[in-house]
DNA sequence: TAGTATGATGTAAGCGCTTTCATTTATAGC
DNA sequence: GCTATAAATGAAAGCGCTTACATCATACTA
């Protein structure tokens, strides 16, 4: 491999001029530039990342914490983050959390030590308070749905209460007053806030929620599963229900459909998240766009212009969610 | 950040021998090594990764390039490989290649311009001749997926025709004599594979394989729709169909559910994969499972044994496909 | 025409490690 | 006790870049 001294040997010229036209920063003359770019392709010169980062003290990296590397989700948000940061030359390393604090830790130390520039973390169990120390450390982050007020400028959020409340009205506009939540984990604000969107909407139709039609979940297609037996047990009456997220939909749906009932004629469920099962599964599920892919694509943006002088980004740090209307809720037959 | 520098002057010992403290392969006496840890302790030292690099001339990072980084597939085999390089001390670097040569190509030059110290590769546009010559330069590459008779021991592969006979004989034993195929593209190998094996059991049982009954799609589940849609405008009867993959399963079932057909009383459905997605639809899909995470596991095993001189691995290049029966495919009744 | 900006280029000192080679110290052999 | 050998440690030269600073040549200014 060749290297910049011999790069500036054939030019003629000497090492920090050779830096200086890769990083087209300073003023090289048009002459030297093009003497100095003839004698790199010659050489079939590439630059070494490595030293690069030595010298700079800058790696061009970013760190990547997901909770998991396989599912819908994260894949979505991964793409959207890999797709920003590659355009700009930048490169993506990964970790996985699996959701749980000692993990989530391990693998920001990881990323620490690889000396990425920035970190774009997507954490469930490490402490608001960890993450607040952490930031104030001398490497950059930012959190991908998660809120803390203190961090406010580094988060990116989806707008969960105002999820939960369009998912809930579009039944309650559909005619529908009997409805059964099936939430996520309560210790999740995500599942926390969507559930506030839900006692909103209700609040809002004049519909008193009835806490018998409530059930947890940990967003798992099994719980969903779990909680709608449940929710069957009671032999309460109720024309709908709303899910958490899509896979404690499907899970649920599955249930439905064993104890007889059609969807959506006999059930409407509108679920949360949009993931790509929500296609699949028949009847197609009624949900709520959750516009991850944009908004990891948006947390690249804010390490580029933060950290990349990129300044010419605009970015945003809440994002609306969207109803998205398919098969599986329909209008309250009576 | 505390340097190198200030342990040895702390332990007061050579740059040299904390050196060798951190890797730990040179003789170096308890008591100084004792001195040093606790030196590096104090100090809360962290060892700069890059410039072990830049010294070592070995990044510890492995740079993996798959065609999406969302999609079911892709997030188990990323998955599977992060596990194993973590636990190691490698990272993991990724880069999307979206089946599309000029992209995959250039994702590899990423790659390699990130110093990556191997290559692991799911690529599908790129041709054998560009991986041979690249497998014969100095960056090692591990192919996913992929067979390369001169690069045999590089690739990790699955057996695609085995798969494929597997899903026919299935049905064939369990009656079904008229047979409908919907095949990958055609270019692509694991097509080819799996559709050869669909001939090799409709051979062995004897039945004659009736080439309007086949289809070609892409691997989408749009396409499934589409192939299906062909297939039952020719009218002729079949009690079967073999997928090359869950996704146009999928989309072969929501047409066949528009036409009404009972699946699987009146049509059996089997697919290839094994994705999340199979255990979604509805009948749940009965399928090939196809152990990506495993081999994307074994990928990294083949690196660390290779590059990063783990010996006691034992590798694995060719694994085998399994049936996974569910809802989809039942016997014939008459 | 000397005096001074200004732009273009070169010099050389690191960045924080690894590693070769030399040196010192301990251990054994006789 | 003295040499031969091995083990432990140190000195120093890079790895391939970036960048502050120095230098040199021009182009202006007055």
């Amino acid at each position: 491999m060749a290297t910049i001294y011999q790069v500036s040997e054939l030019a003629g010229v000497s090492l920090a001029t050779v830096s200086r036209v890769m990083n087209n920063n300073a003023r090289v003359s048009e002459a030297t530039r093009n003497k100095v770019l003839a004698a790199m392709e010659q050489l079939g010169y590439r630059p070494n990342s490595i030293a690069q980062s030595l010298a700079s003290n800058r790696s061009n990296s970013v760190g990547i914490l997901v909770s998991e590397l396989h599912g819908p989700f994260y894949g979505e948000m991964l793409s959207g983050i890999e797709n920003e940061c590659r355009a700009a030359g930048k490169h993506v390393i990964i970790a996985a959390g699996h959701s749980e604090e000692a993990s989530e830790i391990d693998g920001i130390e990881f990323l620490i030590s690889r000396s990425c520039d920035a970190l774009i973390l997507h954490v469930e169990a490490v402490s608001d308070d960890y993450l607040i120390k952490l930031a104030a450390g001398n490497i950059p982050i930012v959190l991908i749905n998660r809120y803390i007020p203190q961090l406010a400028d580094n988060c990116i959020c989806l707008n969960n209460e105002l999820g939960g409340y369009l998912a809930t009205k579009q039944l309650l506009q559909q005619g529908h007053r009997q409805l059964a939540y099936i939430a996520g984990p309560m210790w999740k604000s995500d599942a926390k806030d969507r559930y506030a969107g839900h006692l909103r909407a209700m609040a809002e139709y004049g519909v008193t929620f009835n806490s018998a039609l409530f059930a947890e979940g940990d967003f798992q297609d099994s719980s969903g599963s779990a909680c709608m037996q449940q929710l069957l047990d009671k032999k309460l009456p109720f024309t709908a229900l709303v899910c958490a997220n899509d896979e404690m939909a499907a899970g649920a749906m599955e249930v439905a459909r064993q104890h007889g009932l059609q969807v959506p004629e006999q059930l409407s469920i509108v679920g949360f998240d949009n993931l790509i099962l929500a296609r699949y599964i028949h009847p197609k599920l009624t949900t709520i766009d959750y516009p991850i892919g944009e908004m990891g694509r948006m947390a690249a943006r804010w390490v580029l212009k933060h950290i990349y002088q990129q300044q010419a980004l605009t970015l945003k740090n809440v994002f609306e969610p969207a109803l998205v209307c398919r098969e599986s809720a329909c209008a309250q037959a009576d």
